[in-house]
RNA sequence: GGCCCCAUCGUCUAUCGGUUAGGACACGAGCUUUUCAAGCUUGGUAGAGGAGUUCGACUCUCCUUGGGGCUGCCA
């Protein structure tokens, strides 16, 4: 039994989608399940979309998601001359014919066309849809040359497949009917025809599908939206599969592990990116904390320069306070700058609910000062401050306008482990300001 | 139009003839008597419709309906 080698193919046209790139991950994970080779295949061949740029953009969505590939990257135009002889072999054999054809846009040439059975059945065992057989007539004889004399995808295609050894195509569903196509490409040039896995197409709401419009559709926008990798690789790879028990969230070795293409699902899966963001969510809860501390640090001298000195212990408390609370990664700045810039933003709707009621400035003044005698200058110490103002009735009235008043936001981690964070001095002189300033 | 594929909660899915049809996301409620998260507890929602086969169908067969793909000198 000779080793598993799967390629992934696309085409190099700058933004690597999301249907695209799961369908690199199913062939990632079963040449790694197997022990095989996961090669990539560029398929420059349309020269007009083909650019190094795009080249770079794809390798480096490869690589952002730890996509390994084995051997070197293969080329599509390199092999064209390989292409040309098999064409030549075609048209000797008769299995190829030249001929005037006039194309859609209305130009008139000599292509080669590749000539299809006229009767029988063309079959194959899909490892993801099944068995699937057509009548040979259902399928009309099709160009393999463009009158320009170069080559088109499914000559490409077949001899690249050939020339790389492929044992497996796993590819898109929208390549099922090209799939009958090619196994007669395969056979006539007498080489053996590999197994196929079709995967279903990743849609949105409506069934149609997933496209720019409905959002993040490239790799790239993910990666700018703070989208882990892990996440969506992850979130990805349980869109048409799952492990067969209740594990959602799998290591990249268990996944590695448990991957198989027959448990690949049939239907076409629909996109939820609220599933992804839990997922993203999840991941951000696993980064070691040191890892995290330095992402909070380098958040902060995006913010500030200088950035405020503080020790070791004070960004590992400030982190671990985030750390839960952080959906995205690009969030972090903005939970960041009220503990390292003093012109952080305020928050309109929050001003206005919590700072402009009446009454609101003499709250704030008072517990300014009540803070202002605290012995220790820690959460637990604040907070009871707080609660003996309260007596019990909720502390409400006073922690809204405080978190409003040195946050400049409604939300955040927790107002005494923020107070605590941001020290004395800092606290007294944003609340007082606010309170001057702000209020009624 | 022709050919092909598909069909379980709103979504991703488990089930491989016998289950109170399970889990996760999302949503509702509650707790943690400060927000937002997280966490914990908890609630509701599913086998498109119709014929068969069978002692028994979500599961097998057929039809209908619905959805999707393909039908290029694109890939």
């Amino acid at each position: 039994m000779s080793e598993t080698r799967v390629r992934f193919a696309p085409s190099p046209t700058g933004k690597v989608h999301i249907g695209n790139i799961r369908a690199a991950i199913y062939n990632w994970l079963f040449a790694r399940h197997t022990g095989g080779k996961f090669l990539l295949r560029v398929e420059d061949t349309d020269l007009e979309r083909s650019t190094p740029e795009a080249i770079a953009v794809l390798i480096e969505c490869m690589k952002w998601l730890g996509l390994d590939w084995d051997e070197e990257v293969f080329y599509q135009t390199k092999n064209v001359k390989r292409h040309m002889e098999c064409v030549e072999q075609l048209l000797a054999s008769g299995r190829a014919y030249k001929m005037e054809k006039t194309s859609r846009d209305g130009k008139t040439g000599v292509v080669t066309m590749f000539r299809m059975p006229k009767e029988g059945v063309i079959e194959f065992d899909d490892i993801v849809k099944g068995h699937m057989a057509k009548k040979a007539e259902d399928i009309q004889d099709f160009a393999i040359v463009r009158s320009d004399g170069s080559p088109i995808f499914h000559i490409a295609n077949v001899v690249d497949d050939i020339d790389q050894r492929v044992t497996h195509i796993i590819r898109g569903d929208d390549h099922v009917e090209n799939t009958f196509k090619h196994i007669e490409i395969f056979r006539a040039l007498g080489a053996p025809v590999p197994r196929y896995a079709h995967l279903s197409m990743i849609v949105n709401q409506q069934g149609k599908p997933y496209s720019k419009r409905d959002g993040a559709a490239f790799v790239g926008e993910f990666r700018e939206e703070g989208y882990l990798p892990e996440a969506l690789f992850n979130y990805l790879l349980l869109l048409g599969w799952n492990p067969g028990d209740e594990r959602e969230v799998l290591a990249r070795d268990e996944m590695v592990g448990l991957f198989e293409l027959s448990k690949v699902h049939v239907t076409a899966a629909k996109f939820d990116l609220k599933k992804l963001q839990w997922m993203n969510g999840e991941y951000i809860k696993k980064i070691p904390a040191a890892e995290f501390v330095s992402e909070v640090k380098a958040c902060a001298a995006g913010i500030a320069s200088p950035v405020p000195g503080h020790d070791d212990a004070w960004w590992s408390y400030l982190a671990s306070q985030l750390q839960p609370r952080t959906k995205f990664m690009k969030d972090i700045p903005q939970m960041v700058r009220c503990f390292v810039a003093d012109d952080y933003p305020f928050d309109e709707k929050a001003v206005e609910k919590r700072l402009g009621k009446p009454g609101v400035k003499e709250l704030l003044l008072d517990i300014a000062e009540r803070f202002s005698k605290a012995a220790e200058w820690k959460a637990p110490a604040l907070e009871a401050v707080v609660k003996e103002l309260s007596q019990g009735n909720g502390m409400g009235p006073w922690v809204h306008p405080i978190r409003v008043a040195v946050s400049g936001r409604g939300e955040g981690i927790g107002l005494f482990e923020m107070l605590e964070l941001l020290g004395r001095e800092t606290t007294l002189s944003r609340i007082r300001r606010a309170a001057e300033t702000m209020c009624q």
